[in-house]
DNA sequence: TCCCGGTTTAACCATCCGGTTAATCTTTTT
DNA sequence: AAAAAGATTAACCGGATGGTTAAACCGGGA
């Protein structure tokens, strides 16, 4: 039963953990209330995850995976410009509509350590030089204005995380907070967004 | 003399406290890192703000009349829409370039209280409506394309603020963490929004 | 059955931290 | 110059918090 049990109550601390550290950051969050989450004594994280940092930083790891989807398929295959980020910007948005709360929670815990933030990035493989190889053949065939690929790369990243790390605000400011409202319209900006980027940079 | 003095352990309290918040957040900063950072004594901070979050939110209120800047001039001249969205891009990015660390810091607080969230809005008079009529009477008179015009805002202050916020995520993707070709980068942009945005939207 | 390794817990510890208090120093008032 | 009012400080307090320890628990093998 070792297996079992241990897999277990690994899953629970590190689901609990998720939780608790999205919702209040590393800061905010005490190993207590991540104990009483997943049901288990506090001693018991600290013997699975030494302190709370390593705990934190097993999450951050984690919840960075989700956020760098994998677009190298997308990258390499031989699809037209407006296909490929047209897919993307799809994609992307429909993994933050599922996991909402992880923009803010990134780029909250963005600034703590930058050289962790750039060891996480390695490891995870985020290669933006292929995006921008690519952004860069199209310029060059004419299929897309010229400009700075990272420019390019940074307006389609913003438009899609943006309204989500900013949401209580713009919820206020948009829709008196009304969250299926605000949902909606995240929803909608699938296409919205597709239509304004491909609008803006497609040769015709 | 007492006035001059009171107003300047006030300014000096202010000061330091917006160097801590800014840097750590309410959760991770601590009041007497805060007294050391203003040269007083810890009590004083106390005697000034009662408490810690009292100080927080002062802070919080003056900050963020930072990051939403008078439009409303712009707004109501009689300028062409280019010329207006072109000062707005130029206008709002020198200022978060003077204050880079700002958008950070609110998306992270965000989320800490929305009603206070709201409080504040309203009482820096945030007027949406504003600009989102002014937005859709240029649909109609056929200067820029039909849109929801939510969206465009959203899409402005996106491209804006996004670049700021994940200053340390982007300068390690694209610039090897290079600070002066990121803040070069930022520079420039004011000048490849303003394409990017009316290249979409405007209607020649 | 008894022991052994890994797992889980209750109790504990040292430190940190926001906040208070009472005394001192400084300025203003009379 | 004395007293009153205000500003500033040192010392302290109680509770919270991350982390530790030693004992109990539990399943599997001898």
């Amino acid at each position: 039963m070792n297996e079992l049990k241990k897999d277990n109550t690994e899953e629970k601390i590190l689901n609990a953990a998720q939780t608790v550290f999205i919702k209040k950051g590393l800061d905010g969050s005490r190993m207590q209330e991540i104990a009483d989450h997943a049901g288990i004594n506090k001693a018991l994280l600290h013997y699975y995850f030494r302190t709370k940092q390593k705990l934190f930083e097993a999450i951050f790891k984690k919840v960075f995976k989700h956020v760098f989807p994998k677009i190298e398929m997308l990258v390499l295959s031989d699809l037209p410009i407006e296909e490929k980020l047209g897919t993307f910007i799809e994609k992307y948005i429909d993994v933050l509509l599922k996991n909402p709360y992880l923009p803010a929670f990134i780029l909250k815990e963005m600034n703590r350590d930058p050289v962790f933030l750039a060891s996480v990035m390695k490891s995870q493989g985020v290669h933006p030089e292929h995006i921008l190889k690519m952004f860069e053949k199209e310029m060059e065939a004419g299929t897309i204005s010229k400009m700075d690929p990272r420019d390019l790369m940074v307006n389609v990243l913003g438009f899609c995380i943006f309204p989500f790390a900013a949401k209580p605000l713009l919820n206020i400011m948009f829709f008196e907070n009304d969250k299926k409202a605000y949902n909606n319209f995240l929803k909608k900006r699938k296409e919205t967004v597709k239509k304004f980027i491909l609008n803006s940079i497609l040769i015709r």
